[in-house]
DNA sequence: AGCACAATACTCCATATGGATAAGATTTAA
DNA sequence: TTAAATCTTATCCATATGGAGTATTGTGCT
């Protein structure tokens, strides 16, 4: 038994994609989000023997955004695939996904038939499901490399300030709140709302997860 | 000033070295060491600006070997450049001392004016320092890359058990003592005694530095 | 002038962490 | 069959950490 998590922000969108999975006697509903933000809290609270195998995600929502959310889960949940489900098929997006973290990118057209077996096949080791329409425009991003891979996933996609990333620079060679204010002449208290707020803004809850996610995601 | 590090175990060796660049008025000697783990512990006790700039370190040392030495010390010092000085151009330690994080290789068998310009160069931005005759085993192993990094500077190089591996993997994933007790079905009191094995292993004292180092050196 | 935000600094408090130390069980090597 | 590692559990203790507040300052934007 597969179980899949849906985040979607819109209700009528996760009953479509509730129908079209849960015909299959493979898969099972683990369990629902509406966002970035409550998809991360929900699986904060779950046992990893509870956490979903596949988790379908929608890119445009409030609070946080599906490649925000797919860069922060991937790094915490490596045993967790994601896979993009969306209606449009945005090259920049797509991209973003990419490098976050997503091992798939279907369109919401596909069939319920489509999906399951390339969900089955990701499951059974296979490649990562992708629709033909975005198989051919991840062709032409790796044909023509532009697309600036620092400033876009790694600079950006937390919002961390220049303060901020500076602190995690730091935290990243395992100094203390104190020795950290000693080397850049600020409160040891200062430091620690520092870490805090980064904390804040990666859904985290640890100097160890916090770092973790810096490494993967090549803030470091 | 540039200043210098020494790490020899042999004092006849510590004073050649000494001899060849004290004479040079831009260099100072820092301190010497006489193996990787009397290295470690001085670098320990030395305030960041008290630190050398450059470590010219032997390998074949008792207590901690120099790849080990360079490689726990490259993560916790990345503003320090370490140097391998030796005799041997042996072809595996040669891989091993720059897959670690040494930026040059030279071997003793060098005049002191070619050592201090190559330490020059170094420091004013230039090429590491690498001896001809070891220049030309690189661009061997770059040509036929058939050396397995993981097994040797990874898995091998910190003697950590298996069991000290598993906990460093989830260590990494930012759980808590508690968490890993409940994955793998041991007390909480056994993680941190594990946890503390490793520490003093990789030669580090907290988490954030372990962690550095693992995934500096791929372990993770 | 008013507002939002970043950076700074502080307090209180519960919990987590690291160090030192001890010791029994098991496995491996000599 | 000792001896050496490894894995396991535990206690005591000092310090570090993370969470939740509050507040001041400066900067940029409207």
């Amino acid at each position: 038994m597969i179980h899949i998590a849906i985040v979607d922000d819109k209700a009528n969108n996760r009953k479509i994609i509730t129908d079209k999975i849960s015909g299959n006697r493979f898969f099972s509903i683990s369990f629902q989000a509406v966002d970035g933000a409550d998809f991360l809290e929900q699986m904060a609270g779950l046992l990893p023997a509870a956490q979903p195998d596949i988790v379908l995600m929608d890119l445009e929502m409030p609070e946080i955004d599906g490649v925000t959310a797919i860069a922060t889960a991937s790094a915490l949940y490596p045993a967790v695939k994601f896979v993009v489900l969306t209606i449009f098929d945005d090259d920049d997006k797509i991209f973003k996904a990419i490098k976050a973290g997503a091992c798939g990118y279907l369109l919401k057209e596909e069939s319920g038939a489509v999906i399951a077996d390339m969900l089955l096949s990701l499951w059974e080791g296979g490649a990562g499901p992708i629709s033909p329409s975005i198989a051919y425009k991840i062709l032409q991003m790796v044909q023509k490399p532009a697309v600036d891979i620092t400033s876009d996933a790694a600079t950006n996609l937390f919002m961390l300030t220049e303060r901020e990333k500076e602190i995690l620079q730091l935290l990243s060679q395992g100094l203390e709140y104190k020795e950290i204010g000693q080397q850049i002449f600020i409160s040891p208290n200062t430091v620690k709302k520092h870490c805090i707020n980064i904390y804040q803004k990666l859904h985290v809850n640890s100097k160890a997860q916090a770092l973790r996610i810096a490494y993967k995601k090549g803030l470091l």
